[in-house]
DNA sequence: CGGAATCCTTCACGATACTG
DNA sequence: CAGTATCGTGAAGGATTCCG
């Protein structure tokens, strides 16, 4: 994610579809590192830099802002400056923000209900790996 | 994503959720470059590594090898080897793999559909960039 | 055909320090 | 409080070569 996504090629996706804004893009930004946590922070309503930086445990301050500008600069987020001493910053999704977070809470729910079944799955491969090697000597 | 896949603390998620398998390491798998790719191409059925090489576009050998083992060492992807000559691997969807499937069509879909709102969410930010900096100078 | 091994570059992300 | 600026690093990913 960040200014410089990598910009490949349309990727044979469907009808010969000139891809203006390639798909992948749209996915590389969902798929920073933190996009789905602040995503998720901000879908209970508008929240303050130092309160998602709260919130959102382990997130450096650089990386909260980095990942704020990317949302905001794609249309997912606002930011509301109020000029007061000290300043305050408000961030709150947009409709498209909004729109973007039913899918992704889709797969967050995915993952949070079958992490066993994963974890299962993990340790089976390392048991055939284990298996096959000691074939080999 | 692959082998050492960032181990990060809890995050706080939702009631003292012991996270044996964080969440977000599972989201971390999905987010690599070219899974969604991976799983949208073998969602249409079984592939041969040589035809999934051809029908995702930009890919190199050396990804499509990476992450086809990583979606096997999670479960998602079954590898069947025919030892003939000259070799022939298959690769498969798990049930598992075609469940993860659909909230990520999901967000295939919405991408898709979404890339020009975004696009123009872009221009404008933009714009906002150069009215600023007209300000400053 | 289906990889593994190697080299190399880029950059995402973290830590730290400073500022209006 | 809400950032910006800078530096350093691991790791993702690409290109190339070699192998059973």
């Amino acid at each position: 994610m960040h200014h410089s996504v990598t910009h490949w090629e349309p990727s044979n996706s469907s009808e010969c579809d000139r891809a203006i804004l390639p798909v992948s893009e749209v996915l590389a930004q969902i798929a920073g590192k933190w996009t789905i946590f602040v995503i998720r922070a901000l879908s209970g309503g508008p929240r303050r830099f130092s309160e998602l930086k709260r919130e959102i445990d382990g997130i450096s301050q650089k990386m909260l802002t980095s990942t704020l500008r990317d949302l905001e600069k794609n249309g997912f987020v606002t930011r509301t400056i109020t000029p007061s001493i000290p300043p305050r910053v408000d961030y709150e999704l947009t409709d498209m923000g909004r729109e973007l977070h039913e899918p992704l809470l889709a797969i967050g729910n995915w993952a949070q209900v079958n992490r066993h079944r994963v974890e299962k799955a993990r340790e089976r491969f390392a048991e055939r790996e284990a298996k096959e090697r000691e074939l080999v000597w």
